[in-house]
DNA sequence: GTGAAAGCGCTAACAC
DNA sequence: GTGTTAGCGCTTTCAC
């Protein structure tokens, strides 16, 4: 890897400024110049060093993301579109799985920030002080993808959390339920979780639905919490018609407890997921879910995220909301009239 | 970002050297000056540039990681553990999803090496001579995992997938089953796959069994094309009592056609995965599967990469071979002696 | 059109 | 123990 922009001069016998003008595709070099320098850069192989170049252009194109859980279906999709974008837009990304840990979070972000990145895109929703203070004080354009930012000042690219578990509560309602359980995920923290679990709210009250405690629980959103969470409601005397899961993985594990115990889903109880992960196309019964526009999500952010990097000065929408769709699949039943339960 | 470690060095009345010997924890730094740095730093906010670091030291701890997909069960937990293991030993990656696409596979290899990355590490096993040209000549360590290198001569980490597929065979046979179907991934190249089909034919011939053509098929590893395969093996007159699926996601998708098609697994059909991702336990029923040790192919592929990049002139073991082992779930009946098929 | 030279922010001889 | 200084490999004025 020794050879350099120099050598490159020396081997076509011409200066440095000119090689590095047909290395960034400038007009106002000779066609003989050009020639000769694109023959000595094959001729040695060089490869330009994006290390000096950035430390010069004061740029990077390094964007870092933070993703709670790479294994989960549902980031996994977000960070595959985000990538795609990306490379479309020559970015690259750093990516960093932070599994809930919040020291590493930050400890990430520092990183990043050491590492100059042009931009951050973070999927995590809890916050901290000191999480705060960094995205607040770093001068780096954030955005929040998928989750609502804990600062209202930051850009979030989300659905709208409240309306859709509202409107799945009032599918489910149609459907003639009203004995509706809740599966959510954290609630220490103010953000998408939460508002899910106050649409959720909502939809039962405009319905004169009171909510039974006992049927509302919190998971982490991913898999095992769904199958923990269920296995508890179902050991209730008074069991719900249908569970309602705050998202597909959830909803999977809630699944999988409920068919190991023998239940027959949907007939004799129902369930509903939300994100519209592609888990929820694979299990049997198909999950009948609230569905977020995945891949849009994340071409949005890098996009949105790119306009703020481009225009420092511009403002952006604070929240960029796009749209839910609920998808009927097999996991959810009309409730029969002649059901004992 | 204007604060650089020139700034630092004014504030604390001291010299740039000094306060980079505070930055990477050097002695020979007095307790009255080590102060003074910190608080100045602290003061400034400074960040270090990694950037110009890296410039310096010829060193960058980027690790460039090329993924087939990342939105696959397998592929997204062995990037996780090898995100958890760099973060251990101070690492960050660069990640790009390549969607069986050799061209950008090819564009991001030589980002890579623009970038001036530590090391790269490919879980694709598709090749070609301008991929093979770039890994014998680009001078930095590179490492396939999970899949086998297309030169020998390049270190892999990987199970014995020959061996593995065998004794799935031998598994199958001893469970009364001799009319065995294979849904293969891709053999358009000399890799890991095709140990696998390999170790599946040889398995058979050792038990006499002639393979049915007509029940060899070929998908892309992904569960779309287990379903389709699945599709046109059952459209076949003559029905296998078994189908042995080269990933778990094309054993899922099969299960899926199955069952759509209302087939009892394993009742009336038996089926077998390989790799042993989350989803074989998600799926009802559960998928009985040839586990690799996914997780630990992550850690060891990260260490062996670091020792690469730490000790530029050992040799490494060509293939470092993980053990694999058959996890028995739902999936898989033993061949009851009245099957009328 | 082309080139010389300054400088991006840091580290590491080397001198004191 | 501490500071001066020469680069790391590139881009970009500015002068020719």
């Amino acid at each position: 890897m020794a050879v350099k922009i120099k050598d490159v001069a020396q081997r076509a016998g011409v200066s440095v400024t000119s090689v590095s003008r047909v290395l960034n595709g400038e007009k106002y070099v000779s066609e003989d110049i050009l020639q000769r320098v694109q023959k000595a850069i094959e001729e040695l192989q060089y490869s330009p060093s994006h290390i000096a170049r950035s430390l010069k252009r004061q740029k990077t194109d390094l964007i870092g993301v933070i993703v709670p859980d790479l294994t989960s279906n549902f980031y996994s999709t977000i960070l595959s579109s985000i990538e795609e974008t990306a490379t479309y837009y020559g970015y690259n990304l750093l990516v960093c799985n932070i599994a809930e840990d919040l020291e590493k979070e930050l400890k990430y972000l520092n990183i990043f920030r050491e590492m100059r990145v042009d931009g951050i895109i973070i999927m995590h929703e809890k916050s901290s002080p000191e999480l705060l203070s960094f995205i607040q004080n770093s001068g780096i354009p954030i955005l929040y993808s998928s989750v609502k930012s804990p600062d209202p000042d930051f850009v979030s690219v989300i659905i709208d959390d409240y309306q859709a578990a509202f409107q799945t509560v009032e599918y489910l309602v149609s459907l003639g339920h009203s004995r509706i359980a809740y599966i959510g995920g954290d609630m220490r923290d103010i953000t998408s979780g939460q508002y899910r679990y106050e649409g959720f709210r909502a939809g039962l009250l405009r319905h004169g639905i009171t909510p039974n405690e006992a049927w509302i629980r919190f998971g982490d959103y991913k898999i095992p919490s769904g199958r923990e969470q269920m296995s508890e409601l179902l050991q209730l005397s008074e069991w719900p018609t249908v569970v309602f899961a705050a998202s597909d993985d959830m909803a999977v594990g809630a699944l999988n407890c409920m068919l190991d115990q023998g239940l027959d889903v949907p007939k004799e109880m129902s369930l509903i997921g939300f994100d519209g992960s592609i888990i929820a196309e694979v299990v049997r019964p198909a999950l009948t879910s609230m569905q977020q526009p995945i891949r849009e999500m994340g071409k949005v952010s890098l996009e949105t995220l790119h306009e703020m990097i481009m225009r420092p000065g511009k403002a952006v929408r604070k929240d960029l909301i796009l749209s839910h769709q609920l998808v009927e699949r097999e996991s959810c039943l009309p409730l029969s009239t002649n059901k004992t339960n």
